[in-house]
DNA sequence: TTTTTTATAGTGGTCAGACCAGTTTATTTT
DNA sequence: AAAATAAACTGGTCTGACCACTATAAAAAA
């Protein structure tokens, strides 16, 4: 086949190409989470590239998060609406040891805005399910504002607070107790939508009177 | 060299060491931005792998933007802000209309809460410098809340609205303008300490009424 | 001496081929 | 028809070979 990818004036890496080919063809087929990508081999054949090359382009879309890629199988189309980029960037960002404050005050914002999201968009029986659960069933702090974030209806921030979460339970900070009638006042006033009643329960609940 | 990577309990890929390798690398070297990692012959040899899977590695952090490669030179690191994948990673994810608005109810939320850390955080004369600087100088709406995001004095905040910057720009939306004078009127009510009035001049800015 | 030119060693970019370790499919045996 | 076996495929990795380009050291010219 005649080599897309390699021509002569074309001077950018092999790899970049194959990238765009690769997302060229799964546009043009209408590939879906799930499906799977032609072998190392046979894209290797039709690009008219070296199949090491296919493969940097292959395991650069991988650490991305866009591909899976499991031996003997195949390669296969990701569900990628969350972001490893961030999950990745985090581990590069966050060595910075003095970043513990920071880590902290964006948890506790990021679940602050959720809060007021929930406010925006939920509806009201989502929130009496919730409280129920919330008065009934056994769950940690991190379980509690998981469902949280979750009814915040925003995966970017999901993905977010699931890394901050993460790197701030690794700080091993002693951990509050908090209540289950703390939590479900909380819920109230996500129900009765009030806005600064949130902020201050939940300020309370964290034991914060400042930021 | 004995091969970290390559143990036989180990059955993780062996790219993927490698990257973690070079994370160890750059953290314990302290490398910066600027500075130049081991050739990739080196790599293979010191960590007792193949070149190919180095390249395999280096490739997916070139992708990333992590780093940046130039022949016969080396490779170095890159001041990353995540440039180059939001590109790729926009054309592959951003297609899901959900997924754009949560990229713009994210950054909106995002600058609030930077917003209101500076309120919390940030001495008078520099909110006086900073509304000197958005009267007199000349600025896209990128730059001047870049300056709010590293008045709020999170690193962590200023590196996710990076990456939301980039994606929120990769939309190609309508740009709204906004004069000198919103700018500045936002940041006196930042002096003012006014919480609920930084909220609605803010969102005036953005020219919205709900989130 | 200083400057310029020229060779050389080093670096990334790419390819081809080999082998291993799994999975799937086809074939044979029971 | 079911089970066991063989073959064909797929990704994972390594090695060695070139090429193109850059930086450095050596040699030649000024």
């Amino acid at each position: 086949m005649i080599p897309y990818v390699n021509s002569p004036q074309n001077n950018t890496k092999v790899y970049i190409e194959i990238v765009k080919q690769l997302r060229f063809m799964i546009q043009h087929d209408g590939l879906k989470p799930g499906d799977r990508l032609p072998s190392e081999r046979e894209l290797s054949e039709r690009l008219g590239v070296g199949r090491s090359s296919v493969r940097e382009a292959l395991r650069a879309l991988e650490l991305l998060g866009l591909i899976e890629t499991r031996r003997g199988e195949g390669t296969f189309i990701r569900d990628f609406r969350g972001n490893q980029l961030v999950q990745l960037l985090s581990t590069f960002i966050l060595q910075d040891q003095k970043a513990i404050r920071d880590v902290k005050e964006t948890k506790f914002l990021i679940e602050l805005d959720c809060l007021w999201l929930i406010i925006q968009k939920a509806e009201k029986d989502q929130l009496l399910k919730f409280k129920n659960w919330a008065l009934e069933a056994d769950y940690t702090d991190d379980e509690f504002f998981l469902e949280v974030v979750t009814l915040a209806d925003n995966h970017l921030f999901l993905r977010i607070w699931m890394i901050l979460k993460d790197y701030y339970n690794s700080l091993e900070l002693k951990k509050m107790i908090v209540s289950q009638t703390e939590y479900a006042e909380l819920i109230d006033t996500l129900i009765s939508k009030n806005e600064s009643e949130v902020i201050r329960v939940y300020k309370n609940l964290r034991k914060l009177s400042k930021g």
